[in-house]
DNA sequence: GCAAAAGTGTTGAACTTACACCCATGT
DNA sequence: ACATGGGTGTAAGTTCAACACTTTTGC
């Protein structure tokens, strides 16, 4: 190392992980009470502190998997929060993350040994440290990335139907959406392979389950194809 | 400072900064050749690290003024940048960050304490570490984000003209624009006051020269509007 | 008088929005 | 038979893309 690096002042560096679910409740978030100090017993994201081995993103999945027992979750970096006194008892600097997760897959076994719970998006408790702001800050990258990439299917199970993800675009964006254009524009893209299998569990009908075509997608993507809703 | 947090590894923390500018001869990078170590001699982004009374953003403020002498210039976080072996001297954390400057408001008695120099955007040398990947991350958010914020008047004299800021955005975005959809489009916004003056450098008919309205904007984005080229 | 850049409108195509009824099924 | 959610098409309005000529002025 040279003498310059050997003059500068290292940091804790951590991170947080804004997680986000969704089922017929709506959207939802997973946090955690506390069971360790500071703030022990409080409502607080997931996090943990970055290791010498390994990368920030590295850290991520690591604390992700840690909690919820799934790897290979959508994960997207959000911004650093390096205010000084941002922590209440001593200098931690941390890179917030969100990560989207299938609830269909969660292992609530896994979910209780870090006494986390689901809470719907607009009945978030208190939160420590600037956690609040994080998750603020992760719902709007969300309102605005869902409309330009398909990472909705990451909050779906693998088969879902067309009123299914037409809720969830609602729930992220808050507004209600027209059945018929929301089908129109999200079919127009052909990247949804219908199933022959219906769901009948929303109505007497029955909706036609559809499959995300994650290959088809990144074939078109290199093609200059954008996706949007 | 709780147990907990005493166990954990501190880590270097640094910034980098891409800094943007724009002239007749189109879009440029600032680059600095190092006179310190590590890869001293060599061409690299402006950096520093981290202090302990301050947040990121008031660091990366400090080192953009400690290169150019100015202040409150468009500063926008990229990413962090954290694999293990990114800096061949030790292990450094760096967040990147992205900043425009109007180089006609340049100092360049200041650039040459540090040994500064502008580039063409495809004419960068070899850069140290992982620099040119933040510099290639830098350049395609800037194309992004130039088409729904007014940030390409941070790059722009206080006054100019029309076929000037077009010129910007087709350097940023590397194609041609049809000016009269152009202007159209930029004047239908409604967010440019044209003056009484013309700048007759760049033809002998002379182009009138248009100031931006930032309150009429921030106006604007209030009332839900938004910005698009 | 001519070269060089500034400035100006229109038309067709594509896309977006608004809107109302029938279908299939379980009870 | 009826209640519930699933599924479908069209027309008007808006936005976008393509395109060519006139103006001003310094030389």
């Amino acid at each position: 190392m040279v003498e310059y690096y050997s003059q500068q002042t290292p940091f804790l560096l951590a991170l947080d992980v804004i997680i986000f679910g969704f089922d017929e409740e709506g959207l939802k978030l997973l946090l955690i009470k506390r069971g360790f100090k500071p703030c022990k017993g409080q409502w607080s994201l997931m996090g943990g502190f970055l290791k010498e081995d390994e990368d920030m993103e590295q850290a991520a999945d690591r604390v992700l998997h840690q909690l919820t027992g799934l790897s290979d979750l959508y994960l997207e970096q959000l911004r650093l929060y390096s205010k000084p006194d941002r922590d209440s008892d001593g200098r931690v600097i941390s890179m917030a993350y969100y990560a989207l997760m299938k609830t269909d897959h969660q292992d609530s076994k896994q979910l209780e040994k870090h006494n986390a719970q689901w809470f719907k998006i607009d009945e978030i408790p208190e939160l420590v440290f600037d956690h609040r702001e994080m998750v603020n800050h992760a719902l709007a990258r969300l309102r605005r990335r869902c409309k330009t990439q398909p990472i909705g299917f990451e909050l779906l199970p693998d088969k879902f139907t067309i009123p299914q993800l037409q809720k969830l675009y609602e729930a992220i964006l808050g507004i209600e959406l027209d059945k018929r254009n929301f089908r129109k524009k999200i079919l127009s893209m052909d990247l949804l392979q219908k199933l022959e299998e219906k769901d009948k569990s929303g109505s007497r009908k029955g909706a036609f389950l559809y499959q995300f075509d994650k290959e088809k997608y990144d074939r078109l993507i290199g093609e200059g194809f954008s996706f949007a809703v």
